[in-house]
DNA sequence: CTTGACTCTGTAGTTAGGTACAGGGTGCAT
DNA sequence: ATGCACCCTGTACCTAACTACAGAGTCAAG
C-alpha cells in the first residue's frame, strides 16, 4: 500500500484506468480532475487516488451521467466549505435520478425475462414486450 | 384506451413524444422506427404506436444505452423469422450489460446514502465516499 | 381563396466527449 | 552520450446524436 503512495506519470495513470493518455488531459481541462503537481521538467506528478477518480469517471458514463453530471457526484462530500443541507439536498437529488434510472432498467429487465420465457415456450406468440417496459410510468409520471 | 388508432402527422408524434420532429426524421433515417406509409403529398402517416417506441428510444439513451443498442433492444422479440435460441442468447447478454448497470448505481446509490448520512452525523469525516462506490473489484487484482 | 402553420428533402452546423498529430523537450538504461 | 519511450502544449480532427436552415409544397380554418 506503501508502495501506492508514490506519484505516477500520466502514461502511468491511463493504463491503470484503462483510459488514453489524451484523455486524462481533457478531463484535467474539463475540471474533472485536479491539476497535479509538475517536477520542473513540466511533467505531471499525479497523486494515485486519481486513478479511482477516473475508473469512476469511466463506469459512471457508462450508466448515462454526463460528464457535467459526473463532475458534481465526485463534488459531493462532506466538505466545510460546504453547508451541510446543500450536500444533502445535492446528493438527494442524484439518488432520485439514480432511483428512475434503476426503475427503468429493472423494468426492461423484467420484459426480458417475459421475452426469453415467452421465447422457451412457444413460436408466434406476438409481438414487442420490450415497447411496454417503459411506458406505462408515464402516467405514474403524469401525477408525480 | 383513449389513444386514437387514425394515423399521425410527424409533428403530433414528436409532441407526444416530448421530441423534435427532426429528431423522429433522424430516428427514421437511423432504422430505428420505420418508415411509415405517406399520403400522396408526402406526409408522414404515423401509426399512433411509434410515440411509445420514440418515448422508449429517448428513455433508453438516458440510461447510457447507444443507438444502436436501443436498436438491438427493440429488435428483441418473438418472432418467427428468427431463431428463438438466437433471441434468447442476446436477450441474455442485455440482460446482463443491465444487471452491471444496475449494480453500479445501487453502489453509487449506496455511496451517497452513506453521505448523506455521515453528513447529518455532523461530521467534517474529511473526504469523498462516492469514489469507493465503483472501485472494490479493484482489490480482487494484487497490486504491484 | 387566402394565409399561416405544418410538412417535405437536402445539406450544413452544433454539442459532448474524446482522439490524433506536430513539433518539441525529458528520463533513463545501456 | 545516445536511443527510445515517454511527456509537454497546441491545434485539428473525429463520432454520435442531434439541430437548424433553405427552399418548396400542403393542409385547413376563416
Amino acid at each position: 500500500m506503501l508502495l501506492c503512495m508514490k506519484p505516477m506519470t500520466i502514461g502511468e495513470v491511463a493504463k491503470a484506468a484503462e483510459i488514453g493518455v489524451e484523455t486524462v488531459r481533457f478531463y484535467e481541462r474539463e475540471g474533472l480532475i485536479a491539476e497535479p503537481p509538475r517536477r520542473r521538467s513540466g511533467y505531471r506528478q499525479y497523486p494515485p487516488d486519481t486513478v479511482r477518480r477516473v475508473r469512476f469517471i469511466r463506469r459512471a458514463k457508462e450508466l448515462g451521467f454526463t460528464l457535467t453530471e459526473i463532475g458534481e457526484l465526485l463534488e459531493l462530500r462532506v466538505d466545510p466549505t460546504k453547508s451541510c443541507a446543500d450536500v444533502r439536498t445535492l446528493a438527494r437529488a442524484k439518488m432520485a435520478d439514480i432511483e428512475a434510472k434503476m426503475l427503468d432498467l429493472a423494468r426492461i429487465q423484467a420484459a426480458l425475462t417475459e421475452l426469453v420465457r415467452t421465447c422457451r415456450g412457444k413460436g408466434t406468440t406476438s409481438d414487442c414486450p420490450i415497447l411496454d417496459a417503459l411506458d406505462e410510468q408515464e402516467v405514474k409520471r403524469g401525477d408525480r
